[in-house]
DNA sequence: CCTTGCGTTGGAGCGCGCTCGAAGCCATAG
DNA sequence: CTATGGCTTCGAGCGCGCTCCAACGCAAGG
């Protein structure tokens, strides 16, 4: 089912760093919520700094509104941005290509292509970047085995 | 077997980058050749670049002995401590930390047991690492998914 | 013999991704 | 009414991990 898909997505994209509920999440993704939340907020959800929330602002990566006293407001759109940029970075994603991503999807639906160049590019990054990781965890395993298993050499 | 599976570590410690064989490697590990490499040849094997190779000396992972001009001669203890370094590298771990573990390792048999908390903490984190990849993977491909098989939103 | 090329050293520089400091605004608590 | 604390902006600073530069040495090929 494609409900369940998104759910997975957005349960992989939030569950680990705080505690807030992928049903809520899933709401505020979907713009169903008015809840916004301010810079502290979102710092401990998407478990960065104020610092950095402001730096991705800064760069470009995303807008967010701001209330009557000039203070940041993440609305649903803020939040879901953030899910995407916080998942891409943790998974490797460089800044810059980030900001290339970003670039195409303000440029509207034509860049759907070139999109998904990035995507599939990604993957298969994410890939690779998995299989050295089981190598360098059957490696270490079998130094600590190697280490347990008998008096050390 | 034993030798299976320091032949898989090894293999899966050199295989990528370049084109030296795994039984070279096993015999230059093993101590069992003759044969030492120039700092480009390292270079070449490990996949970084002779700076790099410098810069973990100046700082202390690894001595490497010179010949008579007083040039790099990397012995079987040498590519043995890189190919160690790599790896850890390649996993993420930083050097801050490698250099507390090489310390241990030179610090005598007594430090066994703080290199084994040691690579059991990196054990762990691989493996976090590994859960979080996999995790971005299907995000990813859940996004490639929902653009190819039906016209994007 | 000399050029070409790879090596050496010490030290400075750099790109990335934040991170912090200073100065100031606004709001709520005492 | 004021003080405290969290927010704002702009710009500078920083830690990591290299990366490069300058000045020089040696060595094999033409």
């Amino acid at each position: 089912m494609e409900l369940d898909a998104l759910s997975d997505a957005l349960r992989l994209a939030v569950d680990p760093p705080s505690g807030i509920g992928v049903a809520e999440l899933q709401d505020l993704v979907r713009g169903d919520s008015e809840e916004e939340w301010d810079i502290a907020t979102a710092a401990h959800h998407f478990n960065i700094s104020p610092h950095a929330l402001r730096y991705y602002e800064r760069i470009g990566l995303l807008s967010v509104p701001r209330n009557s006293a000039g203070h940041r407001r993440y609305d649903s759109a803020a939040i879901r941005r953030l899910v995407f940029i916080t998942r891409m970075r943790v998974s490797g994603m460089a800044i810059a290509d980030l900001q290339r991503y970003i670039d195409l999807v303000e440029a509207g639906p034509d860049s759907v292509p070139a999109r998904l160049d990035l995507l599939m590019e990604h993957r298969d990054t994410l890939r690779n970047q998995i299989t050295q990781l089981q190598l360098s965890l059957a490696a270490t395993e079998y130094k600590i085995a190697s280490y347990t298993e008998r008096p050390p050499t």
